[in-house]
DNA sequence: AAGTGGTCTAGACCACCTG
DNA sequence: AGGTGGTCTAGACCACTTA
């Protein structure tokens, strides 16, 4: 494997051999050779597959690791991230009740339709305007209590066969759903806070008046290759709860 | 150097000698040996100080870097982080202009008080009822416009020489101050966000109308140890601005 | 006992920056 | 040319898990 990279053009004219391993493994994740939760090959094979070291394999599983797309466990192996497990099941979830309390939440299905994208979701997707795209809506509750509604875009073609049934049936994180099911793997995501007030058809679904100051959260979520695959739209109340952020 | 820790309580009866080095550096960083801005010693002076390899010292360098407590140059040194560079400036504002506009906000001091702390403040600085603090309001303006109300309270024994004047005549990046003037570095932060509607008080301050809906942003700060040294309360007009964020 | 990830070393060489 | 961080190797050994 050549350290060099002769067809660079620009700045990149040196890609250290890691990298170039990093990137064919991720193109392995990326192909599905091996699922989510599951083991890949260990370091010594991979090193002897690349003909490289096992501390070159090692820097590349790393940087794949800090990126979450891989998890190490030591003596065990390194297996693919995923959404299905206890612990990593609310990756993207920064709510939090103020009371500190679980995270108990409560899910409630609203609406489920199949649809055309608009100018405006065809350009965040990536699509084209008119393409098709599964529009969702839902209630987040906490305790019998409405706390955030969920508006979600998802790109029809790669959600074959999404409909409401397939939505009421199944109980669990969506993320969950998707990589089970459609072999869409949410690898990391954009967000947009604002605060707005309620109109009076929000507020009803969200059990409040209308003009009651809400937490807006525009979410891009994407895939291997920053391909985007999700557009939410959520709306929190935040009376009890707050949305939580660690700066670095 | 031993790698093991004999007196290991419980569960951390290994330390790997990478992180014992990267806690003496730490130290160091702490104790204020090298200034925010210079330059470490190189990684093999501090291998051959600590009579460890240069790949082990390599190691714990890499994970105070990836804590942005260290920032490594090729070619040049590693250098302790600071938020006085052009780069690093804003590294905690993840305020936004809907246009994409750059960040040429402008700062207007309000107010600057030493006061006493109430109980909520010395609990969330780790402080005692009555200590010292000091309070600092001010606007964040957009062209002219206001975007954002800063409520912020400081421990009065660290920031000693802290008043109006001395913050009115400085004109940068408030961290960039505190590092320089009083040898307060903020590591990382803490952040809960709400949406809140606007009183009258703060209405006219931000130049809006009472009820507004305002994106609420309470922080608290940490230095070393991670030893609270800020709290922070923005409140945000979101109109034209929002807050970002990137989830991984 | 065997397999996995995790640590550590010694040495070589490369890429980048500055005098 | 010399110093700094960055890459890569080969090999040894440790810690953790499973059988």
């Amino acid at each position: 494997m050549a350290a060099m990279n002769p067809t660079g053009r620009g700045k990149p004219a040196f890609s250290p051999l890691y990298r170039q391993i990093k990137a064919l493994i991720t193109q392995d994740l990326q192909a599905g050779v091996w699922k989510p939760g599951t083991a890949i090959p260990s370091e010594l094979e991979l090193a002897e597959r690349f003909r490289a070291s096992q501390g070159t394999v090692r820097k590349a599983i790393d940087e794949l690791a800090a990126g979450n797309l891989l998890v190490r466990r030591q003596g065990k192996g390194t297996f693919v991230a995923t959404h299905t497990e206890q612990t990593t099941r609310y990756r993207f979830l920064r709510l939090a009740a103020d009371d500190g309390s679980g995270r108990g939440l409560e899910r409630r299905l609203l609406h489920c339709e199949r649809t055309r994208a608009g100018a405006d979701v065809a350009r965040l997707l990536e699509l084209k305007g008119g393409d098709p795209v599964v529009r969702v809506r839902r209630l987040l509750l906490d305790r019998g209590a409405p706390v955030v509604l969920d508006d979600i875009w998802l790109p029809g073609r790669l959600f074959k066969g999404l409909d409401a049934a397939r939505l009421a049936q199944y109980n669990g994180p969506m993320y969950a759903l998707f990589e089970a099911a459609f072999g869409v793997q949410m690898i990391r995501a954009e967000e947009k806070l604002r605060a707005v007030a309620a109109d009076a058809a929000v507020a009803a679904l969200l059990g409040t008046k209308a003009g009651t100051p809400l937490l807006s959260v525009e979410r891009r979520a994407l895939t291997y290759g920053n391909r985007p695959v999700e557009l939410r739209r959520g709306l929190y109340r935040t009376e009890a709860h707050h949305y939580r952020n660690e700066l670095q």
